[in-house]
DNA sequence: TCTGGGGTCCTAGGACCC
DNA sequence: TCTGGGGTCCTAGGACCC
């Protein structure tokens, strides 16, 4: 089998977005974010500067760097522009994120190493950032493979450098090792992929749990038969505001709550999805974290449904927050379906015939959609969603 | 100068049902 | 009447990723 799998990841993508926009900022030391450090271009990780560092810890080791406000929607318009020019090369792209995606590239006339050479190229030239493409035979070296080329590099694996290329890594390279597991595997002399290869199976599941165990061995022993799919759902929706140290009225929280279901019933009927699950994130003074959730007991994207249950999840939750003092808030919604009775609607958008309509639905939804469906064409009452805009 | 905002997956215990 | 095994659902927490 050949190396025909492409990780294709944007370089500081934020930081990127910034320097292409404001040709003063372009060599510069730049930051995005105030409080945290949201990304950093290469000039500023070049001082140390990391994503995820607080504001003042990035000021201090960069004074010189720029510091701007992030700017999400020219960052969600460069990605979808990236990934117009993914799915121009190949139909088979995976999103990983908002700035990173697997391709499969098996069965294209071009050798993947040139078809992963004009992707980069395509991407500087149409959208004006810079990328990094990892190429191998599995998901997984494709993207060791780019970690290890960034930034702005492109590097191929070949099939008969694999072992080569990955059991002097340490174990951090492999997914879904990070501080605590590499504390864990530290433990065990374990510091390097082929150690991990070189553990038996059952050593790591009875250290990292049966899952974590195996998945590892099986990473590190180069197995990785995942392939590239396409059409992966979002499982869950959320937002969240941090409070900061001043104590909160219960009123100012209830202020804060009603934005962030508002927000999110609003993305999650945009997306024509539905819930079930409200879960209430709580973070507190001294970092611990709590999360309270209740299952509805019919899927819904309405926000005074939702709302009640994140209200009733807080009140649950007040002495918890009166005792530990409470510094972020969020709401995440949980076991996304579909919302079968906006897509029912379309048919009549379409003003197809009402036969025609209820074939469609039936055929699609099945005979019990039907009434739900002529329920919607003609009156969509107050338990129906609604549709955006 | 203490720490954003968005996600994924796994584990474990209890309730409940057959 | 007692006991057990297996399965699903719900809830809470933890680790990890970008």
């Amino acid at each position: 089998m050949s190396a025909s799998i492409l990780h294709a990841d944007l370089d500081a993508f934020y930081a990127s977005v910034e320097q292409r926009d404001d040709p003063a900022l372009r060599g510069r030391p730049v930051i995005v974010g105030g409080g945290v450090v949201l990304a950093a271009s290469y000039e500023a990780k070049a001082y140390g500067v990391r994503t995820a560092m607080s504001g003042g810890q990035a000021r201090r080791l960069c004074p010189r760097a720029v510091v701007v406000p992030p700017r999400m929607s020219a960052y969600t318009a460069a990605s979808r522009a990236v990934f117009a020019v993914f799915r121009a090369t190949t139909p088979l792209v995976e999103g990983l994120s908002i700035d990173e995606a697997f391709l499969d590239v098996d069965g294209l006339r071009e050798e993947p190493a040139r078809v992963a050479a004009r992707l980069r190229r395509e991407i500087a030239e149409e959208v004006g950032l810079p990328i990094t493409v990892g190429v191998a035979r599995t998901k997984f070296l494709a993207k060791v493979a780019s970690g290890v080329a960034k930034p702005d590099g492109l590097l191929v694996v070949p099939p008969d450098g694999e072992l080569d290329f990955l059991r002097p890594l340490p174990v951090q390279r492999l997914w879904g090792v990070g501080p605590a597991t590499a504390a864990k595997l530290a433990n065990l002399g374990i510091t390097r992929v082929g150690d991990v290869a070189d553990a038996p199976e059952g050593a790591l599941t009875s250290l990292l749990g049966p899952a974590a165990g195996r998945h590892l061995s099986a990473l590190a022993r180069n197995r990785d038969p995942r392939p590239v799919r396409t059409g992966v759902r979002r499982r869950s929706m959320g937002a969240q505001r941090a409070l900061g140290r001043r104590h909160r009225t219960r009123e100012e929280l209830d202020v804060i709550l009603v934005g962030l279901a508002d927000r999110l019933t609003s993305r999650l009927r945009t997306a024509r999805r539905v819930c079930r699950t409200v879960t209430l994130r709580l973070r507190f003074g001294d970092f611990t974290r709590a999360t309270r959730s209740h299952t509805l007991p019919q899927a819904t994207a309405e926000t005074p449904r939702i709302l009640a249950a994140a209200r009733d999840l807080l009140t649950a939750a007040a002495s918890m927050i009166d005792d530990r003092g409470l510094t972020l808030i969020g709401i995440s919604l949980g076991d996304l379906h579909d919302d079968h009775a906006v897509q029912l609607a379309l048919p009549f958008d379409q003003a197809m015939s009402l036969d025609a309509a209820v074939d469609g639905v039936r055929d699609r939804f099945g005979t019990s959609a039907i009434t739900r469906a002529v329920l919607l064409g003609h009156d969509p009452g107050p338990t129906m969603p609604t549709l955006p805009d």
